[in-house]
DNA sequence: CCGTATTGGGGTAATTGGGGGT
DNA sequence: TATGTCCCAATTACCCCAATAC
């Protein structure tokens, strides 16, 4: 197989759409970009300036516990 | 210690294919394409004419941060 | 009632996603 | 199967303004 360069740091979970942040929260997506804005939400930006949500800080505001993964 | 973690540091490190950066940020392949057609992404082409990425490129374009290595 | 903060809606331009065919 | 390329619809960014809650 493959000889595997990096993995760890790549991966860094997943990312969330503001779209997809907007239902999880049940809000309009232009709510989640003033949350980033507002610094209160940490965004990744694609190239072309549209915001990505990291997934495990999303849930950790939804639940306001950390999550854990399975298998740890 | 390890002394080897990709396979052969020959030239810059490791390329990705478009659909493994399209992954890290959440976009689609063609996006990543496009990124590359609009010169916002260098990209090596293989002899058939498909794109590879730089890894540290896009590590860095992810995180905003040119990555650091422990121990340097 | 007034001032402040948060949210949603409208409008426009850019970016992105999906389909089709190579 | 993945990718390169073209076309079109959906999503998002960014602006301003109004309604709501406290």
């Amino acid at each position: 197989m493959a000889i595997n360069t990096t993995e760890a740091p790549l991966s860094q979970g997943a990312l969330l759409t503001p779209g997809e942040v907007a239902v999880l929260f049940r809000v309009d997506p232009k709510t989640v970009t003033r949350w980033a804005q507002a610094g209160k939400l940490s965004a990744v930006r694609t190239l072309g300036g549209h915001r990505r949500f990291h997934e495990a800080e999303v849930r950790q505001l939804l639940t306001g516990v950390p999550q854990q993964r399975a298998g740890e």
